[in-house]
DNA sequence: GTGAAAGCGCTAACAA
DNA sequence: TTGTTAGCGCTTTCAC
């Protein structure tokens, strides 16, 4: 039966005390250097591994951070969690992922079981919050807002208000007036903003924002989806449709697919983010494409220096998006 | 400065010992009815959470699981790793996710990592094996491989065999003759048994395998791509592929697609793995599907029971795949 | 029903 | 250069 190898356990064996295991397992204090040579090379051999457990109960940070995400399938979030979790081991971080499904109580759950870990750091997208009063933000873990901001803390955000300007007036210039809008509503800040984008390009173009045009409500993949099809079922006549969200967009673009709606004869198709795969569809989703590597690798960039000694460092960027246009519009 | 709500400073808040408090929010020993109350609401409203730390310390295993894939931006691993971190969420176990990048040093350390936090469990696609004599296991650590098999240990694997052998077959009924493989190589199980099952399907056709068509090496999107460019380029004649790796596909469709291969008309492809956008690339791909969630499911019903009690129980399934055919082919 | 003591593995601080 | 002591937050054991 092994029993755990540990500093004492390793001191025993060498008939030394604990602590110049230690020392010399460290670096830190001072050892003979054949000492420190014999420890290492016993520790290696006996594979002993620092207990992380024992550290963080000395008080020093966990090196463990979180990340929530609504979901892991959009290739947003994957493509942000793959290039987090490749910077985080760079950075010899582990990465804790929670899958929230944008529900707050699973995000309030998670955050709590980060707490119990004692990580350091959470970079998480908000959920979109119900009207009870939101819990008191703990002041140990350091947390950064993504994509959308619930409150005034750190955030990385995207600037995408001049691509959604673009993506109107690309469509204006193809000669469309009845320019259909499918977006977060207004619990979200992110909703507010890209809306808000929407409308001054329409007025800039002097075109009058017709409400039946414009669908807004928690985003989801069915959400997106069901708007497209409202907005298909030939009620109101739309020629155009710019999606407000990765997963609206994905649904919306099913939901067309998925009737036989011809991109762009039928209906121009402006996209949000750019999975791999809308290169191929259709000829070519035009889309809103955000910079996603950058924005994770400057996170764990943030985060690894916020873990260090308590620099007070606010990371909050905001990171252009840009309007890639293909065959769809 | 808000130092951390412990048990004892609950129980100096109180009055108590912070073995009542202990027991009172454990939920364990006996304790009055009312003191109960106290000090649930006392703790609730200072906001404590248990250190998993300490607990930890105690020698309870510590409700950390462990995941590794190569990637997460494939929609296999992505949707493994989306399912997983749900399941996980409801066992209230933490999920730490390694990206190995298929990259044995990189899959060590991260194995390392784990163990340091004491991972109770691990579920890992291991990368493909140099020679290096390969580390002892750790006992304390239970593993279980993914889709590919390096030892005899636990693993969930896909029986893909029956669907390979349908895949030729419908190619053959299609008239087709030079049927190309793309897969990995021999250093992985995975690799052997595709190429085995398409070299036998092949023969249950008295079609002599053609060792220009068959193409294998570590399995990498780069690969798949350069390998259906080499396929493509004429030297030889080929007229269906025929893919064994999530990655090989995903990179022989984009090459296929890069080049204006028309499929099925100059080519019947045939991918591996179902992204959601398969289905509306070139009319759709025809493909061999996998129960990718029920895998995941599986994965931690088996990694919770074996997390209580040391239950010996090895997890080892297999999980048959399915052959979707569409206009690709 | 409640408390006191010990110890998990580690390191900071002091002693030799 | 090396060793001893104490304590991080928690639970198991035993005493009251």
């Amino acid at each position: 039966m092994s029993t755990r190898v540990t500093l004492k356990s390793i001191a025993e064996d060498l008939g030394l005390s604990h602590m110049t295991v230690s020392r010399a397992l460290s670096g830190h204090g001072n050892v003979q250097s054949d000492t420190r040579r014999a420890v290492q090379e016993r520790a290696r051999t006996l594979g002993y591994v620092k207990s992380a457990a024992a550290s963080a109960m000395r008080g020093r940070p966990t090196r463990i951070v979180g990340l929530l995400v609504p979901n892991l399938v959009n290739e947003f979030y994957a493509l942000f969690a793959d290039t987090m979790a490749r910077a985080c081991d760079a950075e010899a971080l582990q990465l804790v992922i929670h899958v929230t499904n944008d529900d707050a109580a699973v995000e309030q759950q998670a955050l709590q079981r980060l707490r119990e870990v004692q990580a350091g750091a959470v970079v998480m997208v908000p959920a979109p919050q119900s009207d009870r009063p939101e819990p008191a933000r703990p002041e140990d873990m350091r947390i950064v807002q993504l994509i959308r901001r619930r409150d005034q803390a750190a955030a990385l955000l995207i600037d995408d208000a001049a691509a959604i300007s673009a993506a109107v007036d690309h469509l204006v210039a193809r000669g469309h007036r009845r320019i259909g809008f499918i977006g977060a509503d207004q619990q979200l800040s992110s909703g507010r903003e890209r809306l808000l984008a929407y409308h001054h390009a329409l007025q800039r173009h002097q075109i009058a924002p017709d409400h039946t045009l414009t669908i807004t409500a928690p985003p989801s993949f069915r959400m997106g989806h069901d708007g497209a099809a409202t907005l298909l079922d030939g009620k109101v006549s739309v020629t155009a449709l710019i999606c407000g969200g990765f997963e609206i967009s994905n649904g919306a673009l099913e939901a067309c697919l998925g009737r036989g709606t011809r991109l762009p004869n039928d209906l121009a198709f402006v996209g949000y983010g750019d999975p791999a795969a809308y290169q191929w569809i259709a000829g070519g989703i035009t889309t809103i494409r955000l910079p996603v590597a950058e924005m994770a690798r400057g996170a764990v960039r943030g985060l690894a220096q916020t873990l260090g000694p308590t620099s007070e460092r606010q990371i909050s960027d905001s990171y252009p998006a840009k309007l890639i246009i293909r065959r769809s519009s």
